[in-house]
RNA sequence: GUGGCCGUAGUUCAGUUGGUAGAGCACCUGGUUGUGGUCCAGGACGUCGCGGGUUCGAGUCCCGUCGGUCACCCCA
């Protein structure tokens, strides 16, 4: 035994990571739970990746900027391998920067075997060697929820929109489970499609047509001269560089975009055209994405979340071609958002919020039309409502209210979805039902009336006061308040 | 990779034209209090990031270095 102890040496936390106590894992499960229970209420599954794939994975969609900020990982075991690295400045492995790769991977393996559409969501740890700065760290969590493939293989306008709006639904109901509202956050819409056609038409070639997006994204970063200097060097054409340079007023070009006309017009089916906002000025960086690209924007903070279609991805990584839309959001901008408008609680506020049940892992609501084309919106609406939930006029009249109060709710947000199947013969939208473990039938039939059955009793529950039950949420035979007295 | 700001007690920070360090909170002890969120008294706590330089003397000025932060680049 010696006297003489070792210098104490700190070893510090690298760079860019959180050490996490007990309240910091808190807050953190205060988010993630607010992510899994609004992507379970909208129907999604969970999946998850590895945390560190093949380096190969992330050089498939040549991103220079990608490969240069992984952090790189490498057995060690055998000479071979270090020499490889030695000489390439490659390692085998790296830790994952993003998921789409993975889920892309996962999605081809097996695309034949999966519904369609395939919805899934995941939340992880992801790594990115970047010099950290505010709502960005070298590690973070990041959410991810996709929609890959389309109802009935149809690859529509129409099921473009619906799927697309499916999973900006399942932004907002998250952001609205937080309390966060349209005026503290904003979902800007924009369509690669009818940017490209409109750039077209103002003489940008194909091959320009990436440093042209690239340009559009960072209009509102940079000054108008240093946007004409580098417009003319990637030589894009006078016309493009007048509409980049325009200043003031933002006026919007004359597009054609009628794809986005339908993403909006399904918003507002749902409820939630309030959040967004058509922007010409989003572009969404690099070129996967295909059509509809969405941010949600806050005040102050970098985009909070950032998404769209990316159609040929699927079939980039050897899936059979798949259309597909999705978005992902890191927890370290959404955290430094609910700080900044009074939104995270603490203390024994925190523990209650994060001990509250979460979302039902298995359906609860399975919402069908008759087949009465009338109904077809209303469906989308219902399962809207009930996901989002009914909240109390006490609650909504207190002024100190908090999104995380027990008494916000007279009906909880709740697990609903929709059948994605094209025929309307009950016997086989029941059978859906029942395949995907449902809990309450629910058939919209005329004059708003619904008829609720009980799958796991298989029997029909009528209202006492009105017989059958109601799609509308002021009434008294709101059929999600019979189903959720019943939970 | 580039630039701005910052680095003093466990923590948040003061520290005046350079004269070898303070406060709040937290912590420990004792007392008070209708007796575990009050008040009072006392206590412990710092190579002032590190290394050079200027000076009789540096937390304070200069250079370097490391670390943090914000911004640029980039955003998958």
């Amino acid at each position: 035994m010696s006297t003489k102890k070792p210098a104490p040496k700190k070893i510090k936390a690298p760079k860019g990571t959180r050490d996490l106590y007990p309240e910091d894992v808190l807050r953190q499960h205060y988010i993630t739970n607010a992510w899994r229970d609004a992507a379970l209420r909208c129907g999604f599954d969970e999946i998850a990746g590895p945390t560190f794939e093949t380096t190969e994975l992330y050089s498939v969609k040549s991103g220079e900027g990608i490969l240069g900020e992984l952090f790189q990982a490498f057995s060690g075991k055998s000479p071979k391998e270090v020499e490889r690295v030695k000489e390439t400045g490659q390692a085998e492995f790296a830790l994952r920067p993003e998921f789409t790769p993975t889920l892309a991977r996962m999605y081809a393996a097996r695309a034949k075997e999966l519904p369609q559409p395939c919805k899934w969501f995941t939340a992880g740890p992801y790594f990115r060697a970047e010099r950290p700065q505010r709502g960005r760290l070298r590690e973070f969590l990041q959410w991810n929820v996709d929609a890959i493939g389309m109802p009935a293989d149809d690859n529509s306008t129409e099921n473009r929109a619906r799927m697309d709006v499916e999973v900006i639904e399942c932004m907002v109901r998250m952001f609205e489970d937080l309390g966060l509202s349209d005026d503290a956050l904003a979902i800007k819409l924009n369509d690669r499609n009818a940017m490209a056609r409109y750039f077209a038409s103002l003489g940008v070639a194909d091959d320009k047509l990436e440093d042209a997006f690239n340009l559009l994204d960072r209009q509102s970063k940079l000054p108008a001269d240093a946007l004409r200097t580098q417009a003319e060097e990637s030589k894009l054409p006078e016309p493009f560089i007048a509409f980049l340079t325009q200043s003031d007023a933002n006026p919007a070009p004359d597009l054609d975009a009628s794809d986005l006309d339908s993403v909006c017009s399904v918003c507002s089916v749902v409820n939630i055209d309030h959040w967004t906002d058509r922007d010409h000025t989003i572009a969404r960086g690099l070129a996967y994405y295909t059509g509809t690209v969405f941010e949600a924007l806050a005040d102050g903070e970098r985009a909070v979340a950032g998404g769209g279609r990316y159609d040929n991805l699927i079939e980039l990584f050897g899936g059979p071609p798949t259309p597909a839309c999705g978005f992902g959001m890191g927890d370290v901008v959404l955290g430094n958002l609910l700080d900044d408008k009074g939104l995270m609680p603490a203390g024994s506020e925190l523990m209650d919020a994060v001990a509250r049940p979460q979302a039902s892992i298995r359906p609860v609501a399975f919402v069908v039309p008759n087949g009465d084309d009338d109904n077809e919106e209303l469906v989308h609406t219902l399962v809207a409502n009930l996901r989002r939930g009914i909240e109390s006029d006490d609650w909504k009249a207190r002024d100190d209210r908090k999104p995380w109060d027990r008494d916000r709710y007279n009906v909880a947000p709740m697990h609903a979805r929709v059948t994605y199947k094209s025929t309307r013969n009950l016997k086989k939208l029941r059978a859906d039902a029942v395949n995907q473990h449902a809990r309450y039938f629910v058939e919209i039939h005329a004059d708003n009336k619904v008829e609720l059955t009980d799958l796991d009793h298989r029997e029909p529950i009528t209202s006492d006061t009105h017989g059958s039950f109601s799609v509308d949420p002021s009434a008294e035979n709101y059929v999600g308040l019979a189903i959720a007295t019943r939970m």
